[in-house]
DNA sequence: TTGTACGCGTTATCAG
DNA sequence: CTGATAACGCGTACAA
């Protein structure tokens, strides 16, 4: 097919300058109708597509965008990046990927080396955790970053930002277990470092309040957002005298969620018959798990879409290729399909209980304090970990 | 920090030509140690880095390589870009990911597109499927390319490849239920036009027929590498009287097996105690089903490590860091137990349930027909869906 | 062993 | 509106 045509090629073959196909090439507004023809006639005949590098070079835009991500086995990471991917593929622009290990200590020093590199016009940042500060200073020094970080409080962040409503979300699992009919309803807390974790506790007592409830100490546990501390509070919330039990509990992640069910199992208690069980995030697996897990689903890979947008938006207002919008309707109800499968939240409308799988919206975006932010609405997803089939 | 310096302002500094810089910061071996020194100390002081575009528009070589995968929503791939991942740190290449969906008609397009844009001087191809034979012409036309990719049959197939020994691991799953006693063993392939199903299913056949068994075409079924096959073939199983069930089931991959558990739970089947169930994969999830799966493990994660370093090599037979061969003894421990050999056997520790953890070996690289094959090692992970606790 | 000069393929800046 | 021409930052023959 194509050897090695450079733009001077397709100039000569097309019986103009070079520029003249540059401008062509880069939608350049002032050309005439029919140079653009035959220059494009051209273009695509031999199917030639310019050089990523010299581009770069040239004009100072590589058409490059970084994407730095937690390791790809956490759970959400695989998701957000199918709706960063889903995005990427439809412009010009290529995802430079840094799956970084935080383990290792000198990560700051990768950061660094990234982007001292200055390949990547800009950067989305997943979940940085504490590489957030050193993140900052690079965003304060010029660099285009985008951040999807639920660790810090919105207001006064500078960076833009993507998110959820977390409080929303536990609001939102809470009523649904007082809806059910349960009041006694216990809350394993995130790290209370961590502002998600704040959040829905807040949702949970707002919830709580509003039908005259006042949150029991006694029902609050602290947990670290992982399997193991999830185990570690349900056997201390099991080993409690039975009247004590809580009648429901609302798990701030499904990570701790798993480890209340495997709990449970080992001490053959049954869910949701002895105590409901409602997680946070709706991981791929949560539905998976046995009993299968109602929880607040966070749309991870919307949320990587949103967040590539922006950054694209950012380093390059008019990125947005021409078959952009027809694709972002169609492909968006398939990814949108994926989330009312049989196994699921089918099975819950189909029950008749009356819960509703209400489907997330985009709220429009928000400035706080200059920086852009848009945060996303999570939607209960009723399984059979909170009602029983 | 530094704010656009060039190679040129370092020469300056360093009152050298660019030129010996140039040659300083790629190793040039006839340098004069003086000259050597003199450049890395302003390189260091103001910590230059060289510009990659520009790196690869004079040499060619972009210092970037391309990593073809499916959806990271796929069960494996997480693991393997793990493997990619840690390893390409420690180089100073990067990664620019092209997660492709094969829903998309599109996406032999999408693959020109990536390539004509020769902005990768390297492919990786991670389980590539139907688009094997479009990658293949590029491969025979230059492009420098590693395949993951366990549908062909190794022998004649013309790009180099890593993959693992699947017709051992069939032989793995099999014997372990052969020497827990049971004799009628079903085996639910996978599609024949995958060679890994084809070879599985030999481990297999050579299993039983080692004790002195004939595989019954009655105990054979026919899977489509997911859960709903899974479940079909269960439920097709289950179906027969009693007594013609098998006493053991080894299934494909994990996959399918997870269809089996859902129907075992359905039908208040028990694992193991009516039917053993032993998989194929160890996808992360397979330890945290009812009952946990015993599986054949693949190590994904040293796949995706031996291929990109596979690959590194073919375009760039010097790329090792100075301080790559230490981090990889050292630091690497942790995560390169899966890398080195010399960590593995003495790693054959219980998984805290007693179970046995064979860990895995790397085989010596060989050739075949001219291109390079890596087969690495399966190992057989036994957990309580063969063995009760 | 080191320095000089040119080219890599494009974009941007000028004239025309 | 279009065409020369100068950067862009670095690698590398070639010369010294």
């Amino acid at each position: 097919m194509d050897e090695k045509l450079t733009i001077q090629d397709i100039a000569r073959l097309a019986g103009v300058s070079k520029s003249s196909v540059s401008r062509v090439l880069n939608n350049y507004p002032a050309i005439s109708q029919e140079l653009r023809e035959r220059v494009m006639r051209v273009v695509r005949e031999y199917n030639f597509v310019p050089n990523v590098t010299a581009r770069g070079l040239a004009g100072g835009k590589t058409r490059l965008v970084g994407v730095l991500t937690p390791p790809l086995t956490w759970p959400a990471i695989p998701e957000m990046l199918r709706g960063v991917a889903e995005y990427i593929e439809r412009t010009s622009y290529e995802m430079v990927l840094y799956s970084i290990n935080f383990e290792n200590p000198t990560h700051t020093d990768v950061v660094d080396r990234i982007l001292s590199l200055r390949m990547v016009s800009g950067l989305l940042a997943i979940l940085p955790c504490d590489l957030t500060p050193h993140l900052l200073k690079h965003f304060e020094r010029g660099l285009p970053m985008v951040m999807i970080n639920d660790q810090e409080p919105p207001e006064h962040f500078p960076c833009p930002w993507v998110g959820v409503d977390n409080r929303t979300g536990g609001y939102q699992a809470t009523r649904h277990l007082l809806d059910l009919g349960y009041r006694r309803i216990a809350h394993v807390m995130g790290p209370k470092r961590y502002y998600c974790a704040q959040e829905r506790f807040e949702g949970y007592c707002q919830a709580l309040r509003e039908v005259g409830l006042e949150p029991d100490p006694e029902l609050l546990l602290q947990g670290e957002f992982d399997p193991a501390s999830g185990r570690r509070c349900a056997r201390e919330l099991f080993a409690r005298e039975r009247t004590r039990w809580p009648e429901a509990i609302f798990v701030a992640n499904d990570q701790m969620a798993y480890g209340f069910l495997e709990v449970a199992e080992e001490q053959g208690i049954q869910i949701p018959q002895d105590v409901a069980l409602v997680g946070f995030d709706d991981n791929l697996v949560s539905s998976h798990v046995r009993p299968p897990l109602t929880t607040v689903r966070q749309p991870f890979s919307q949320m990587g879409a949103k967040a590539i947008e922006l950054l694209l938006k950012m380093v390059d207002p008019d990125h947005v290729l021409p078959r952009a919008r027809a694709a972002e309707d169609e492909g968006h109800t398939e990814a949108g399909a994926r989330m009312t499968p049989a196994t699921g939240p089918l099975a819950a409308a189909a029950d008749g209980s009356g819960h509703q799988l209400r489907v997330h919206e985009t709220s429009a975006p928000y400035r706080l304090d200059g920086a852009i932010h848009i945060q996303l609405d999570t939607s209960l997803v009723v399984r059979a970990s909170s009602v029983p089939a």
